[in-house]
DNA sequence: ATGCCGTGGAAACCACGA
């Protein structure tokens, strides 16, 4: 039978440790049902995955955990994600479990966790840097396959002054530092689009605020997570937001989840 | 405001986050 046309929505979500999170995360899943969620900072090894939890709550997965830190995975609707890499490419020796990407159907999904790279300047902040440099190289030959692709998580990146609260406060810091905007501008120039700037070219639009001293409430915030698309998925892209009341609620995450429907 | 929360894991604290 000939399916009606229906929108496809895609979600990002750092999560700040699955395990703590995992009811609100089933909350916003049955409530919002994206078609895909990227999922970020599980905080758990593979192992401790709630694979079935997840089956129940209706989603297909695929992730790449590790003890205590970083953590990622792909959660599809409809289809299991047939997985295509588990790291970013150019590093062995990057054991950090920060990216990991799938097919699901026509589309091609990345989630990332880019590193934090604080204290900067200093091996964190090189590392950053290198990391950014490995992801312009992949984010360049998925371009090249022309398929419609999603690279989505947390970028630890703070694009422009537009996207935090107090620029002057956050020059020196490793996720508005020059060498990581103009990464970002890179990765931009390539043809991959900012999909929350498309649509919100000059709103401030946050997607994470620290737990101290009531930022949430005050509203200091920041955009550091991000759905970068390919031309031929760009061209589809028809809303987008943040679903700013999850990060109110109890028990919140850090973050809030990141969302984009595309036709 | 440089760790005020929060998480995870080891050890009754520490690392790390952004």
């Amino acid at each position: 039978m000939q399916q009606p046309e229906t929108t496809v929505k895609i979600a990002t979500f750092n999560v700040n440790g699955l395990n703590a999170r995992f009811a609100a995360l089933q909350g916003w899943l049955a409530e919002f049902e994206p078609d895909v969620a990227c999922l970020q900072e599980l905080k758990a090894p593979a192992e401790r995955f709630p694979a079935d939890a997840f089956r129940a709550a209706g989603y297909h997965a695929i992730w790449h955990g590790e003890k205590s830190w970083n953590g990622v995975a792909i959660l599809s609707r409809h289809e299991p994600p047939l997985e295509r890499c588990r790291a970013l490419p150019g590093d062995p020796e990057d054991l950090h479990s920060r990216y990991i990407e799938a097919c699901i159907g026509d589309l091609v999904v990345g989630s990332l966790y880019l590193p934090n790279g604080n204290p900067a300047p200093g091996p964190r902040f090189d590392y950053k840097l290198r990391w950014l440099d490995r992801l312009i190289r992949h984010a360049g030959d998925l371009l090249a396959e022309q398929r419609p692709t999603v690279l989505a998580g947390d970028f630890n990146i703070i694009p422009t002054d537009l996207d935090v609260y107090a620029p002057e406060r956050w020059r020196d810091d490793a996720l508005f530092r020059p060498e990581v905007r103009e990464a970002y501008r890179t990765l931009l120039e390539q043809g991959w689009v900012d999909a929350l700037r498309k649509l919100h070219p000059d709103q401030r639009v946050y997607t994470f605020w620290k737990y101290l001293r009531n930022a949430f409430t005050r509203d200091a915030g920041l955009r550091i997570d991000h759905l970068l698309l390919s031309p031929p998925l760009a061209k589809r892209l028809v809303a987008g937001g943040v679903h700013r009341e999850v990060r109110a609620r109890e028990k919140p995450s850090d973050h809030a989840p990141v969302w984009i429907e595309v036709g």
